[in-house]
DNA sequence: ACGTTGATGACAGTTACTGACATGGGTCGC
DNA sequence: GCGACCCATGTCAGTAACTGTCATCAACGT
């Protein structure tokens, strides 16, 4: 038997989801954190560089699965399609479980802050994604604009996903959101008189 | 004449861009950025919320006049053209110093903390669009897609008017990036092979 | 056996941020 | 003009996030 419990990392991880679901994020302190996961406020600060990123240490992996889908598409691929083609994976590789989703995003929902790094992670995510299209040789400004949108139309159906009941296939809703902002941008959606 | 030296505000803002820039973000106390402006630290927090927010003081105004612009557009405009509209009046309300807005941006771009603030800014100018557009009728995930669209196409330009020496109509960027948006939106944009 | 490694603990220090109370010139009612 | 209040600022004490440094001690290789 190792001279330590197995795992502190992942201690630490559901240790602050538990306390940022039960008294909020901003009642919650890292020396709680690390004793729930018997570990001390130290060893936290070893693991995750501040209070926030131990929500968000799976963003690396999900990010990858973004961006290898959309460097997976085949050359002619128009930027459009390949950035919907790597969201469609990304949304895959999430909807496994819908009911921790919603944990998650309720405690991110909850604090500014969470809100904050969020963003900060799907900013790294739209950088990759036009990363990899400036390297399929797509001009920058365009790669930027085709990231952005394929990441808009994610956050979009990933919402919807979230709050609705009924509909459980996620890449499905990225679908239907990309065709909504094809619509939208051939000049559709003129508010209705009333 | 006043008890205390007028505009204390404005002269925190002023320190602490100045101080930023000099030294770095981290580098720079909230106390020594109070000391360059006469006040005391407490001071500085009852002004500002956080020793970042004191960089983005005027993002109300700009979202404002981004908002106004889209509220003013004909009932008839589809969403579209009612987001570029409003992002041609932003980038208007900007473009008399580039000067200043390059400081800015260079002092935020040297740290992750203030970009992160930046992203914040940005996500409450979407919803604010988000929220105009529905106002006007425009079904929820259209006018999201909208907003994020529209959000997006200014950060384009946005960039390329600070990276340029030459052009300096912003307006003019914007408008230009909407037109990349929609040939992408249409398809456009394959990879040259090679 | 023995030295090395690597994850953790212990502890002190800095600084962002907050709450509570004090101060004193401005201003308004009279 | 005089007193009562106002309110921006100062003062001070406290919390908690984060960092640097050194100690510990099982595991592992040689």
């Amino acid at each position: 038997m190792g001279r330590w419990q197995p795992n502190a990392r992942g201690r630490l991880q559901r240790a602050a989801l538990e306390l940022y679901g039960e008294r909020g994020f901003e009642q919650t302190t890292v020396a709680e954190i690390a004793q729930r996961a018997g570990l001390t406020e130290r060893t936290f600060f070893r693991h995750f560089t501040d209070k926030r990123e131990v929500l968000f240490a799976n963003a690396e992996e999900f990010e990858g699965s973004f961006v290898r889908a959309l460097v997976a598409a085949p050359e002619a691929t128009p930027p459009i399609e390949a950035v919907a083609a790597a969201a469609e994976a990304g949304a895959g590789a999430i909807q496994s479980d819908r009911a921790q989703a919603r944990r998650r995003q309720a405690v991110i929902a909850a604090n500014a802050e969470l809100q904050e790094r969020e963003l900060t992670k799907l900013a790294r995510l739209t950088a990759a994604l036009a990363g990899a299209l400036r390297e399929r040789g797509v001009p920058p400004a365009t790669a930027s604009l085709a990231a952005e949108a394929g990441v808009a139309v994610f956050k979009v159906a990933f919402e919807r996903w979230i709050g609705e009941e009924g509909e459980e296939d996620l890449p499905r809703l990225v679908r239907q959101s990309l065709d909504e902002l094809r619509a939208l941008a051939a000049g559709a959606g003129a508010a209705s008189p009333g």
